[in-house]
DNA sequence: TAGATTGTTAATCGATTAACAATC
DNA sequence: TAGATTGTTAATCGATTAACAATC
């Protein structure tokens, strides 16, 4: 099937799946079944199935599927067998923070670009990376070939910053202000903003 | 229409509506309508009037809606028009960076509680607050009637983290651990995980 | 072999959208 | 009034699930 044809919802879930593959893997497990992996995520084994048919077939009757293989598998289909540099704007607490996560490398990322716009910032260390001026952020990111991004600005810069990594070739945001930015058909971006979750579930919450 | 029969899919876009109108106000609109909303939205203006209509009647024919009443509307729905209180479990990088980010106040929250395993964490302060051992969280719970928590421990502790708040009476929670905790029926629970949505992100690379 | 589980089809279920009368 | 936009219905669209033959 196409890449094209296959479902965004879809295309959500591998990395889910993967998740799971992963700690399944540091729990030694060498196969699973789409029940198991369903009962684990609270998602339907024939929707697990049916996911994973749009790719090919990755199972054996009777047994099930072999962790390492899928596993394996996703990260392929997902392009997460190698590793895309990432460039990280903003770096205040909340950019600081992410900087210093160490959970992407083995997930087929690396932060290895800081930005911001603060004079004050620019040319302080956050771990091995030097903090770098806006005014170098088209250049860098062209000569890098980088493709990745992350927006820890504040909202009101979020937008204007969009623009120039776009510009300068990112192809993929992350973007932690909470403000929905437009950008050109081709680009992707998603959204981290925690007070969307907590109003959802605030809903829910009677007393 | 009675709470329960809302999907949660609608409830879920209940708080994007939010932030778009809290935006507006900033710009100082008085009115808007399901389709300038759809347009920053990138969501059919239909799906805006039809969500809406879930909860009564916030507009008017040929005018659209006065952008303060329809907040005001949205917050009461979703029960944010009060404060929140909410207990932080895991005071690492990313810990501190939620403890001191700013803008959960206005949308209906504020962290009062951080919580640590760590010996070497407890007593030491984080902005206003002292992070206090894992140890007294149940009693600190009960007593101060917390509904809402967030968990930003490694993924291995997550699920007893997440055992010990429901038993305390926590009732949503918001976890950044990579990875699913299963909780009892009537226990809200939403997920951070950065890594997920940059790998849905990469499907679509190519270079 | 008997039991288990996949991959896939067809049916069901639910969400989105188009269209329009009502009306401001 | 003329133009615009809501709230709602019915149609369309797409996603999920149940079921089962194939087969390990």
């Amino acid at each position: 099937m196409a890449r094209s044809d296959i479902p965004d919802i879809v295309i959500g879930r591998l990395p889910i799946y993967l998740r799971a593959l992963v700690r399944l893997q540091a729990e030694e497990r060498e196969i699973t079944s789409s029940h198991e992996l369903g009962e684990r995520l609270g998602i339907s084994s024939a929707q697990i199935r049916k996911d994973l048919s749009h790719f090919g077939e990755f199972g054996k009757q009777g047994t099930g599927y072999a962790v390492d293989t899928l596993a394996s598998e996703l990260q392929r289909i997902l392009n997460v067998d190698r590793e895309w540099q990432i460039a990280l704007v903003g770096v205040g607490d909340l950019g600081r923070a992410i900087a210093h996560y160490g959970g992407f490398t083995q997930r087929g990322f690396r932060i290895t670009q800081l930005f911001d716009g603060d004079p004050a910032k620019v040319g302080k260390r956050v771990g091995k990376l030097k903090i770098r001026d806006m005014a170098e952020m088209a250049d860098v990111l062209r000569e890098e070939n980088i493709r990745v991004a992350m927006i820890a600005t504040p909202a009101d810069h979020a937008q204007d910053v969009a623009d120039e990594l776009v510009a300068a070739g990112v192809r993929a945001i992350l973007n932690y202000a909470p403000i929905i930015i437009s950008v050109r058909k081709g680009v992707r971006v998603e959204y981290i903003d925690p007070g969307i979750h907590l109003q959802r579930m605030a809903y829910y919450l009677d007393d």
